[in-house]
RNA sequence: GCGAAAGUGGCGGAAUUGGUAUACGCACUGGACUUAGAAUCCAGCGGAGUAAUCCAUGGGGGUUCAAGUCCCCCCUUUCGCACCA
């Protein structure tokens, strides 16, 4: 044998990916040119967009941006392999608060720091050998990227879907800013932790909620998205149908609007309760205690929505329930949301849970009106309910008392409904909601839970909102050619106070675009989940000119929304990209990300595709085909952070180990959506691994460089062993097939591999590679080229560096995905598991395809099973399972 | 509290359609090579038992010839929502 040369992964890895980025192996066309187009078949090519969500420039890239584009990389050579042509970008989502942080801390500038940190991170992500398109790199906080921003939110302006108003907002006191619903995670800062405290502020909104209709039905065509991910972004929305109804304030000449999803309940109101903080309240309130307790009801209410128990006040006055007549007490409560409904309730103890609590403790009547259907006692929840033997037949007798311990929730038949009594919770539901409707007193409604999405941010390195205030115009937008509103660079940091843009006399002060009198720019910046919400749109179109929207055919034709078709024709009359490169690329096929963003990041980025379709940008409805959300990587249980010291630094393990074992190990340990457990040891064996594959290749080198593999549909006259590899390798290439389309377990391949190769050794120590006939080495070439193939997506540098070792004309890349190809060899033969009652008792070999009754007799003759069952007359059935398993029943 | 997902050796995990549970990797144990170690290679590795066998996929029931897989109840963990009327 001769001297084998050792891995050398540095030296292997830099040659690959320099050839990679010289010759821009990764760029792709806008529009494939009619070159590329076709494949070497002749057949027309499939694009493929593969992306994962762009990284925030924080410095360094960790294990969970590895992790991520492993699994993005893996996909993308997948899919190049198979003939597919692939658009596979990157770029950094680079406006934020770590930058203005830091800033504020070192004394640095947030433009320097960030691309200081891209500049950093662009090389790491190059040495992971990432097969982007590098050509199509976005920074977004470059004024070329946001410039389109606040382009957009011109025309969202102008269209009304970008709006102001004084609110109720959440605030981050550590972070200085306001956040939008999505980004506070129980009741704290998604990004610092930090509680969140309630203000009343000035902020600009983004009207999402006159989607929320089409952001919640097309969930149902996202048939590539996980159902956890489309469930809460369900939930989020939370849409429910009810009825609102209107209620006289006896002795007054006003009404109390309420919303309820129970109309069937109505009969059983027994109070009405509304929020602290709704606009009657003050009003309402007839006695100075009441008017005491109110005051600190709304004081708690204003700093935070944080609630440890239900308080009221009852403030003397009463409503007039529209359908029985009967007077209701008018309570304060401070369970009741302003922000939600209407900000006022019908309670009904007796069929609510939290109107049952507050009526418990305030001993307010609790009347119930719906009972179990089935006629059954609910035994559990009332104590005494003698149900008259008359309902049995359908009369319902009035007036009974019902003693709840715990209220009735679920939908049933009424009772002391007046002429509802008797109909199902369902058949109610309608039929009182009707009757409100024809007597005028109420309507059907649809409330959803999602918000506007509030995008003011009090922070200064975000997209400058193009918005300046004049004194005789009030808010007016920028000229849309007068863009970009650049974001200013010689400011100071205190880390106090206002944000800097507030301060900077030069920035704030400014002409009114209408009437060119003196106005105020807007401080705010925008959220910066408004880059990302269309940063997969801009890669579709490499960096350059701006597009001429006229000069895109059809612009506002297909417009399906219901506006003015002009509204996206901005007098600038450019778009960031080409819109018949958008909608040649769009939607994304897959998109890989972390699942912290299921409805931030995903919901913001659905919201926005459709705002720019109606805009008439593009003609797509969904930015994201098919989603795959990865799990953590965690070590020693936890989440990786500094905090608790457990931080892997992927520098550190490339240096050591090199890419493609890190890849390997990332994609091997776990299925992608799992969480991670890190390994150091288990590193070592995905290199220990990669070491075995390059010394197999090195070992057959000059065995097999000489061997031209050709287009041949069967290997005739080769050796058994490797005929039977070769079957083995043909169930991998069709297993590989599936999990690199369907499931992404990317870990069930990899360890097919690892067997097969392991396999391959074996061949090997009962040879001696001189015994190689002419056939064996055209078969083993192409395994072992197979099997290249089939890591490449994994570990691409290895893996070509292989391939070309066994000597290709071509490289691995553009080898195409393997093809079955059938030996002589027929497995004729096959493995039988005998069970006795279900019990594994033996295994037999028996020719493929037996019949039933020869398997029967062929256990039989097996010693264990002669032990159990000595006749045949002993067996009472038996189950045959072809060429598997025969059970005999005794 | 509501909703969802998951629970398999010492560990990460396989078993994709109900059909031979524990593939592959890690760790561990023994052996070879070595002055020694590292690396590598070989062998073993769910538990109990001398063995035949028996017991094992969170626990308990069930369906089935056959259940990690399907159904019901319970426990635990993780995630999301948390007074949304």
């Amino acid at each position: 044998m001769e001297e084998e040369k050792s891995y050398d992964f540095y030296s292997i890895e830099k040659k690959w990916q320099n050839k990679w980025y010289n010759e821009k192996t990764y760029s792709v066309e806008d529009i494939p040119l009619d070159n590329v187009s076709v494949n070497v078949n002749g057949e027309n090519r499939q694009k493929f967009y593969c992306l994962e969500m762009f990284p925030y420039p924080s410095g360094r890239i960790h294990m969970g941006h590895v992790r991520n584009y492993s699994i993005g990389d893996a996909i993308a050579r997948y899919k190049r392999l198979k003939g597919y042509y692939v658009l596979h970008p990157i770029g950094f989502d680079s406006f934020g608060l770590p930058a203005e942080n830091a800033a504020i801390k070192n004394n640095t500038n947030p433009k320097e720091w960030t691309l200081k940190n891209i500049e950093t991170m662009e090389v790491q992500l190059k040495k992971l050998g990432l097969s982007y398109d590098w050509d199509r790199k976005i920074i977004t906080s470059d004024s070329s990227y946001y410039k389109w921003e606040q382009l957009f939110f011109i025309q969202m302006y102008k269209k009304e879907l970008a709006y102001k108003k004084l609110s109720r907002v959440n605030w981050c006191e550590s972070c200085h800013t306001t956040l939008a619903n999505e980004q506070v995670e129980s009741g704290k800062c998604w990004r610092c932790g930090s509680e969140i405290t309630i203000k009343n502020m000035e902020q600009w909104f983004f009207k999402i909620t006159d989607y929320a209709e089409e952001l919640l039905s097309e969930l149902d065509n996202l048939s590539g998205w996980p159902d956890k991910v489309k469930l809460m972004q369900k939930n989020w929305i939370g849409k429910s149908e009810g009825l609102s109804l209107f209620f006289k304030i006896s002795a007054e000449p006003i009404q109390l609007e309420i919303f309820t999803t129970r109309p069937d309940t109505v009969f059983g109101a027994t109070y009405l309760a509304i929020s602290p903080l709704h606009p009657l309240a003050k009003d309402l309130l007839k006695t100075e205690d009441a008017r005491i307790k109110t005051e600190e009801l709304i004081r708690k209410s204003l700093i935070s929505k944080e609630l440890n128990e239900k308080e009221g006040v009852f403030t003397g006055s009463f409503a007039i329930n529209p359908f029985n007549g009967q007077k209701l007490p008018i309570y304060i409560a401070n369970f009741v949301l302003m922000d939600y409904g209407t900000g006022a309730i019908m309670s009904v103890p007796a069929h609510d849970e939290r109107d049952f609590e507050f009526a418990k403790k305030y001993n307010i009547e609790i009347k119930q009106v719906i009972k179990n259907k089935n006629n059954e006692k609910t035994s559990s929840n009332i104590e005494k309910n003698e149900i008259n033997k008359n309902e049995m037949n359908g009369g319902i007798k009035e007036d009974e008392i019902q003693e709840l311990t715990s209220p009735f929730l679920e939908d049933g038949i009424l009772i002391n409904s007046s002429i509802f009594s008797g109909l199902t919770s369902e058949e109610a539901k309608k039929a009182i909601s009707l009757e409100a409707e024809k007597t005028g007193i109420g309507k059907r409604v649809i409330n959803y839970r999602l918000k506007d999405w509030g995008i003011s941010r009090q922070r200064y390195w975000g997209c400058p909102i193009p918005i300046v205030y004049c004194e005789k115009c009030g808010a007016v937008p920028l000229n849309e050619e007068d863009l970009p509103l650049e974001l200013p660079e010689n400011v100071t940091f205190t880390g106090k106070g206002e944000s800097p843009l507030a301060k900077l006399e030069s920035f704030i002060n400014a002409r009114c675009p209408v009437c060119g009198g003196q106005a105020k720019r807007e401080t705010d910046t925008m959220d910066t989940f408004v880059e990302s919400s269309w940063y997969y749109a801009k890669y579709t179109t490499k960096p350059g000119l701006p597009f001429n929207l006229d000069n895109n055919a059809n612009l506002h034709s297909s417009n399906n929304c219901d506006c003015n078709s002009d509204a996206g024709k901005s007098s600038f009359g450019q778009s960031p990209f080409d819109k018949k490169a958008a909608d040649y690329w769009l939607p994304v096929d897959q998109y890989v990300g972390g699942v912290e963003h299921a409805v931030m990041h995903l919901l913001y980025a659905r919201f926005f595709i459709k705002v720019l379709r109606d805009l008439g940008y593009l003609n797509v409805n969904e930015p994201f085909k098919n989603l795959l959300t990865q799990g953590m990587v965690v070590k020693d249980g936890s989440k990786m952070s500094k905090s608790k010291g457990n931080v892997v630094d992927p520098d550190d393990l490339i240096n050591k180990y090199g890419a493609d074992t890190v890849r390997l190990f990332s994609l091997f340990a776990a299925p992608p959506e799992k969480d991670l457990e890190w390994n150091e040891k288990g590193v070592e064996g995905a290199y220990r691994f990669i070491v075995k594959i390059y010394k197999l290749s090195s070992l057959y080198k000059h065995h097999l460089n000489n061997v031209t593999i050709k287009k041949q549909k069967k290997f005739e006259d080769t050796n058994i062993e490797l005929e039977k590899i070769n079957n083995e390798l043909n169930a991998i290439i069709k297993k590989s097939e599936n999990e690199m389309e369907e499931r992404f377990h990317f870990n069930t391949i990899i360890s097919s591999c690892m067997e097969l190769v392991n396999k391959i050794y074996e061949y090997d120590k009962n040879k001696t590679q001189n015994d190689l006939t002419i056939s064996d080495a055209y078969l083993l070439k192409h395994i072992l080229n197979s099997i290249l193939i089939i890591l490449y997506p994994f570990i691409p540098h290895v893996c070509s560096e292989c391939f070309e070792i066994l000597g290709s004309d071509i490289t691995v890349e553009c080898a195409g995905w393997p093809e079955i190809i059938e030996t002589g060899y027929k497995i004729d033969t096959c493995n039988i598991a005998v069970q006795i009652n279900g019990k594994l008792r033996a295994q037999i070999t028996a020719n493929l395809d037996s019949e039933q009754h020869d398997i029967l007799n062929l256990s039989l003759e097996n010693e264990k099973i002669k032990k159990n069952i000595s006749d045949i007359s002993l067996v009472k059935k038996y189950i045959y399972v072809k060429n598997k398993l025969i059970n005999i029943i005794i």
